[in-house]
RNA sequence: GUCCUCGUAGCAUAAUAGGAGAAUGCAGUCGCCUCCUAAGCGACAGAUUGGAGGUUCAAAUCCUCUCGGGGACGCCA
């Protein structure tokens, strides 16, 4: 497709001494559809050139020599220079590229680059809890469009396979196993070990110095030890995958904590060569005053491992199996200071630049309760397998009411519910924390999953009605001028730009936004015009600009891990 | 206490590397189904962008201070 921005930059740039690139990232799109469809502001010019803006407006819109088939006006505002790009040509190129290309927007900008991305990586033995949610889903969005602009991706499930918690686990079996029934509802039974152990460790001391013995003798092999926490793994596994069977979750690695148990003493050994391992207070630290930091912790005062030991073997690891340009890490930003200190800790490991480079750590708010923080030793999460089940059907009662006749109610009512719960923790920026609410996840109407649901049920169904999807040969763009086919254009013209500033932010919310605009913008159209309609010319262009449209929202929603039905 | 982060209409959020009357949804009021699915569309009303300074032609956005929410600060992950 014709580079609009692009080539009104490099107009500008042949008017001026500037760099094009320069001119390419100061062009926005104008407020008000008056004011054209590119915009260039010359203000910051003013004092180089030592003119007024208005003026220099002015001489770069006599003198600019731009191809009169693309831009059709040029106009002066204030200091900024308004750009109106032909309709018609518009029209046909977003049209043309639909029917040409099945994969509409996908690119090869990041073909031999690699990218691992950790998220999800939910607890063994606790509760897939909606806070998990975020990351699995996040992750998995940032996963597929990344691929769909040619990277080469990793997704892994960094397990929390291991650590203190297995020692209280296990702890609390030795003490009372026999009272739980673990075996028919394991994660619930385990969950209640779990939070009775961590309150007898804040009663007595010498419980907990039990526990992190426990996680000691498991680090080193010890047989009860190891056979519980297997036993407790498998459980949980199961558990974990009926989840991720809802929410269509994959994952190309499963190498959890527990994996690099063998591939720390290497990471200390490089350490220590760095010769910033430091001794204090019977434990092994880096110490980061100097980067203004507290210490990174490696090694316990019992000599057992940290998180941040296994994280620093991961490291190592995947530079080495997957040679990443970019490792990207999707967890809540409680840990944001752990991730800054392991960052600056991989500097001391000896690895290439890039890799230490790649590292990212992609933070987002919290799900908190009206009352506050969720937590599972408090015992006040809501269970996320709870949730969908409670999407599911109620996006059933509400098929059950609007359209009774719906066939394979149970299978859209899936669709919808999972789409909901999905799009409702994508739609808003990462970092901001969100109170749970049951009536705003599972709201169906405004800017919702259902909603842009719904609008691409219409216009499969408008095809439909229509007799199929027309011939792009007998389409003629001439019919598409109007202002709501011309806003629904402009935005599938710009579905790979949004696509590029996913990746650039790490930031889905964009898409999901940008789903929005599209729905509201063919809804609009929808009510203004009667798509099938006796002139055939008309009803080409109308029905081929359905389809355009319906194509769009379906691959925005799949990148975003949301599948759409076929009638709702 | 130190550091990080967030603060935009009653509520939930947008605002494309500082840019054109701060934009949407929910809730509220009003209109639109003999016509392609009303899970929809349109209209009205609702904001000193927490507060005070500063930088700039231009500040919700950057800087300083201040208030409020959240988080992190050595053997949890």
């Amino acid at each position: 497709m014709i580079d609009f921005k692009k080539m009104i930059a490099e107009a500008i740039a042949k008017t001026l001494e500037i760099d094009v690139k320069e001119i390419e990232m100061s062009i926005e799109n104008p407020k008000g559809a008056d004011n054209g469809d590119y915009a260039f502001p010359c203000f910051r010019l003013a004092k180089t050139l030592r003119k007024a803006p208005p003026m220099i407006a002015e001489e770069i819109k006599t003198k600019i020599k731009i191809d009169e088939n693309q831009i059709t006006k040029i106009e002066v505002v204030g200091g900024y220079i308004n750009f109106f790009v032909n309709k018609e040509a518009l029209a046909k190129q977003v049209l043309q590229e639909i029917a040409q290309n099945e994969e509409y927007g996908k690119s090869e900008m990041g073909k031999e680059k690699n990218i691992v991305i950790d998220y999800s990586a939910p607890n063994i033995a606790k509760p897939f809890h909606i806070g998990h949610l975020r990351s699995t889903v996040i992750g998995a969005a940032l996963y597929k469009i990344y691929k769909y602009l040619g990277y080469n991706v990793t997704g892994v499930n960094h397990l929390g396979d291991y650590g203190t918690q297995f020692g209280k686990l296990i702890e609390g079996y030795k003490k009372w196993g026999s009272e739980y029934n673990i075996d028919e509802n394991p994660i619930d039974e385990l969950t209640k070990i779990y939070i009775r152990i961590n309150q007898a460790c804040k009663e007595d001391e010498s419980i907990l110095e039990e526990c992190r013995n426990n996680f000691k003798k498991l680090e080193d092999g010890d047989s009860y030890c190891v056979e519980l926490w297997n036993k407790f793994k498998d459980a949980s596994l199961k558990e974990f995958q009926k989840v991720y069977d809802l929410l269509g979750s994959k994952f190309d690695s499963w190498n959890g904590e527990a994996f690099y148990a063998d591939k720390m003493p290497e990471i200390v050994e490089l350490l220590e060569m760095s010769g910033r391992l430091v001794e204090s207070e019977g434990a092994r630290i880096i110490d980061l005053e100097n980067q203004g930091m507290a210490p990174c912790i490696i090694e316990k005062s019992n000599s057992s491992s940290t998180y941040a030991t296994r994280d620093l073997a991961a490291i190592m690891y995947r530079a080495r199996t997957y040679n990443f340009d970019k490792a990207l890490y999707v967890t809540s930003y409680e840990q944001v200071l752990h991730f800054k200190q392991i960052f600056e800790t991989a500097k001391l490991l000896g690895l290439d630049e890039k890799y230490t480079n790649g590292l990212e750590h992609v933070p987002f708010g919290m799900v908190l309760q009206k009352e506050g923080k969720m937590s599972t030793r408090e015992g006040n999460v809501i269970k996320l397998e709870e949730l969908l089940n409670e999407a599911m059907s109620r996006a059933k009662n509400i098929i059950e009411e609007k359209n009774p006749e719906l066939e394979n109610k149970e299978e859209v009512a899936k669709k919808v519910g999972i789409g909901a719960v999905i799009f409702n923790d994508l739609a808003n920026s990462r970092v901001k924390d969100e109170i749970f609410d049951w009536d705003t996840i599972l709201n169906f109407q405004g800017e919702t999953g259902p909603y842009v649901q719904y609008t691409y049920v219409r216009t499969k169904s408008v095809i439909e009605k229509a007799g199929g999807i027309p011939d792009i040969n007998k389409v003629n763009s001439n019919y598409l001028l109007d202002d709501a086919s011309n806003r629904i254009l402009k935005l599938i013209y710009n579905f790979e730009d949004i696509l590029i500033q996913v990746t650039d932010k790490n930031e889905p919310s964009i898409l999901s936004r940008y789903l929005i605009d599209v729905a509201k913008a063919y809804s609009n159209f929808y009510n203004e015009n009667k798509i099938i309609v006796d002139d055939k010319g008309i009803q080409n262009a109308r029905v081929y600009l359905t389809y355009a449209v319906g194509k769009v929202l379906k691959l925005g929603a799949s990148l975003l891990g949301i599948e759409m039905p076929d009638k709702m």
